[in-house]
DNA sequence: CCGCATTGTGCATCAGGTGGACACTGGTCC
DNA sequence: GGACCAGTGTCCACCTGATGCACAATGCGG
């Protein structure tokens, strides 16, 4: 069981063990697929695929002419073999790089909270905001939101979010504040030089983004967050969220920086090995 | 029926009205992967996916169950919803984008072969080279190649290579060059700069790529190609291939340039259109 | 003119996809 | 705190519909 508790559905199944069987048909068509994209210029004959799959040569056929109806592949007037089309790109439009460290960091967001308890999620940039891709809000006995993976946290007034500011890249900064310009909601920060220096100033100091009730939306809640790098580069950050009532921001810092520094060290080695397959 | 004449298989069926009826699950399958790329994130819950696709419940979960089980959709820890995948770009990703000059390319190409006789190639752009993608070669009586699609026509010494070279962008000459150099067949020309002045400065003069037998692998074989643009920019060319014994480079151009223009000038608005779906 | 390789077609079989029914959980509204 | 509801998990019997056999047709090379 990978997270400490369950709130939604039934289900401890840990994902692959479920008792159904595959579709089967589904299953043959993408690697069918998948059989074409790698074929040079993502052409191929049907004999090619067929032994290319293993399926029998007629069950090739029939699969390719329900992707031909569906628009997927087309079969090439010059020759008769087929090929891909465009919409083959509507299977994966919606994915963005970004979704691999959310993909890895299940298990290291499960682990920090075992440590802190205080809940924490995993952001990745998205415009002028951070989006909260994981989080374990459901799994926090000390959590106060419901759901909050898909939410948008503003970039300057938010711990997940000064900390990604902080430590981007340069250029990728100054393309930030250009947006941020443009934020109804955060237009006043990033107009305010004095206010970008001295987050930027404050936060690599102290080697973490923080927050204490700055963002208007919330009562007395805190924060301390960190980046996580890929190739040197800030990719991600790591947040954990406390009630200021219940504990003060040093103690905070004394007990969960750690942790988090661990958790992000961790996601980048998983990261750097490479998403299996 | 598209093209003039028939050799391999005996298909006369326009693609889509083949007797098949679809694999349904492999449809539905497909639809649920499109329908979880259209939501934000590409994240979504499974009663989310049932109404979008207007499936049974039971249905999408099975489906789903097989797409987590090959890999192309995982559960999020955080709230159980679907997500995409790394794994599902593979399902794209030998599709070229400019393979959609090729796909409408065929009646184009179909027509001209009317006109002409002679065969012709739709080619694009690919290293050092130009990749043949779609052709009449197999409809002309006139043909005297068999496969042509996949092939490579060298950049410098073909029609087709020298339409495309002349009137790319300079940035992409530029490029282009540097990889020419590296190339052992086309690097003595290359490094020319005469031939090069001359190659640019005649193409662009006459209008259209020529050779005629420069092409060492062939013999006594002509060609003249124009090229295709897309937002003013080059993408493809198209060429017409003819026997010089039979026919001079002066009477193929003031029959075959103004059929070629018009098939370019057709294949520019069919792009301009935009593929359906 | 004949074989070989490849592809198209029709069809009987039964694996397997489908969706109904029921159970369970957590959240919400009085 | 009790009751309702939305969302989900699980099981299973039915019958569709996916499958691959056998046969035919074609073009190509010799």
């Amino acid at each position: 069981m990978r997270f400490v508790r369950r709130k939604r559905g039934m289900a401890v199944n840990s994902a692959n063990d479920a008792g159904y069987s595959k579709v089967r048909s589904l299953v043959r068509g993408l690697e069918l697929l998948q059989a074409l994209n790698r074929n040079e210029q993502g052409r191929a004959s049907l004999a090619d695929l067929a032994t290319a799959t293993g399926l029998h040569r007629t069950t090739v056929r029939r699969l390719l002419e329900t992707l031909i109806e569906e628009g997927y592949v087309r079969r090439s007037g010059s020759d008769d073999r087929y090929v891909l089309t465009l919409k083959t790109r509507s299977l994966s439009e919606g994915f963005t790089h970004d979704e691999r460290v959310s993909a890895v960091a299940g298990p290291v967001l499960a682990s920090l909270l075992q440590q802190v308890r205080w809940p924490s999620d995993l952001c990745t940039p998205d415009g002028a905001a951070m989006l909260i891709r994981e989080s374990t809000h459901r799994f926090s006995a000390l959590s106060f939101h419901r759901t909050m993976v898909g939410q948008h946290l503003p970039m300057l007034v938010t711990a997940a979010g000064r900390a990604y500011f902080a430590y981007c890249a340069d250029d990728e900064r100054a393309s930030l504040v250009a947006l941020l310009r443009q934020d109804p909601f955060q237009a006043k920060y990033a107009n305010d030089a004095r206010f970008i220096d001295n987050l930027l100033e404050q936060t690599r100091a102290r080697g973490y983004g923080a927050n204490e009730g700055d963002w208007s939306e919330e009562g007395k809640v805190g924060a301390i967050a960190v980046p996580v790098f890929e190739n040197a580069r800030a990719v991600a950050t790591i947040n954990v969220i406390y009630l200021a009532r219940a504990i003060g921001r040093e103690e905070a810092v004394s007990r969960y920086l750690s942790p988090l520094h661990k958790a992000a060290r961790q996601l980048e080695v998983l990261l750097a090995k490479g998403v299996p397959d």
